[in-house]
DNA sequence: TGGTGTTCTATGCGTAAAGCATATATGCTC
DNA sequence: GAGCATATATGCTTTACGCATAGAACACCA
């Protein structure tokens, strides 16, 4: 969403209106962005939470998020609130959906824009402090067609993680985003390290769409495409034939 | 996005806490819901379009927007803007993204919640009364792949229309939504009247993407997954074989 | 009244892709 | 070197898609 600024004549007539313009004439909800960090482990799609420490919804578990700074763009917000609180950057970070119920914070109107972001599982782990104030939460969602609805997040003793606000309703839409999208857009490689098996690559998406896949298609699919190529390269130290890596291959164009 | 409020036990700690927040201790944005209305005439996709009367970007052309309530959701912001300016109610509406560049709005910092709705050209021209102060440009979109970018929007004349603010960047990505989701989603529906025949739908679809179809295919596919039900009546005054009538219909379990 | 023109609708066929089964290859362990 | 688990390659069947052909329905016109 880099758009260029594009200049425009401004007449005085519009100079005078704009000096005389009061910002806070009338109140205005407040706008947070909150991010739903997301990989891939032990083939299943997981979400990085982090505990509230203050009211409101103290103690239950959130996704990262900030109130939006007069000063910075969405994107930049998102950003900044994937970098202070969970010590990522330039990973795949993209809006997902705003949203604006009455009543979906108990201080006041608050806005939410949600974002979301891919890492690769190492990544995501070598990041994150071993707090106990964070965890990375599985989410299981059943495939019922297209129906939607909140998602339930578990821990990995396979309790159910209460949330805060209407975060499991944004779960709930990123999830059925990811699905609708990792068939045409290259999300899966951005929840793998650079170099990949072709298994490893089907576990993704199997994990995504919470389905297996049919191998041979998906590998005949996949090279047929261009979307990888091959690195000469094969796993190591594996009990049985190694595969080859392969690396993300951008398809014609890059 | 009509979910159900869960109430949820509020401490006395908690209910401390709320009673002492400031809502204006920081200054935040405004926010304001945009709509963009497509429809199809033509054989081309159209939106409706405002003459702006007042600064900023006073005698351009804009989509009709407002500022977001306190006490509104998004999802009614952006039907009260449908409703007072464009004079439409009961249709498609659905959001689409929102815009949160900083310099966006001359005035001040103002986030922009695009939402996209969808009618079929006859109820759009019996509501828009024909003032000279909206217009249906044609949106006229080459296919080049997923670059994306702003928009050219035309009058019947074929000449360019000056848009405010962002919105030719939103229009792309109206577009760019549309066209992904054409093919799963019932979105031509909401372009036709309730009974259309199945070239109209084809040629709807064409206009969404910018591209022939093939005629055989299209249909094929269409009845297959039976999208639509035959209603036994045929168009009438054509000046050769009239087709028969359609209408939508739920995919199983409607 | 019957021919002409245009579009609708149905059918068949060749190609491409997807699903499925089978056979061979490779590297580790014992 | 035998056994094992997985990778990789090949072939067959089913399904969808693009394209062409043929008959059907209606208005128009001589």
């Amino acid at each position: 969403m880099s758009a260029k600024r594009t200049p425009r004549p401004v007449s005085d007539d519009e100079r005078a209106f704009l000096a005389a313009y009061d910002a806070s004439a009338f109140p205005h909800p407040s706008v947070a962005v909150d991010v739903a960090t997301l990989t891939v482990a032990d083939r299943a799609l997981r979400v990085l939470l982090v505990r509230r420490g203050e009211h409101p919804a103290k103690g239950r578990w959130a996704l990262p998020g900030g109130f939006v700074g007069m000063h910075e763009s969405l994107d930049d917000a998102a950003a900044r609130v994937l970098r202070t609180k969970a010590g990522l950057a330039g990973i795949f970070l993209e809006q997902l959906y705003t949203f604006g119920r009455v009543d979906r914070d108990p201080r006041t109107r608050v806005l939410s824009v949600a974002y979301y972001a891919l890492v690769d599982a190492a990544r995501l782990a070598r990041a994150l402090p071993d707090t106990g104030e964070t965890s990375l939460a599985r989410l299981e969602v059943p495939w019922k067609g297209d129906a939607g609805g909140p998602v339930r997040a578990k821990d990995d003793t396979g309790a159910a993680l209460p949330l805060a606000f209407d975060h499991a309703e944004i779960l709930g839409v990123v999830v059925r985003r990811l699905r609708g999208k990792v068939d045409y857009a290259p999300l899966g490689f951005q929840l793998l390290p650079q170099r990949f098996t072709l298994r490893q690559l089907q576990e993704t998406h199997e994990a995504i769409l919470g389905r297996r896949l049919n191998k041979d298609s998906f590998r005949r699919s996949v090279v047929a495409r261009g979307l990888v190529a091959p690195t000469g390269e094969t796993e190591k130290d594996m009990p049985y034939r190694p595969a080859e890596l392969y690396r993300y291959a951008r398809p014609e164009g890059g």
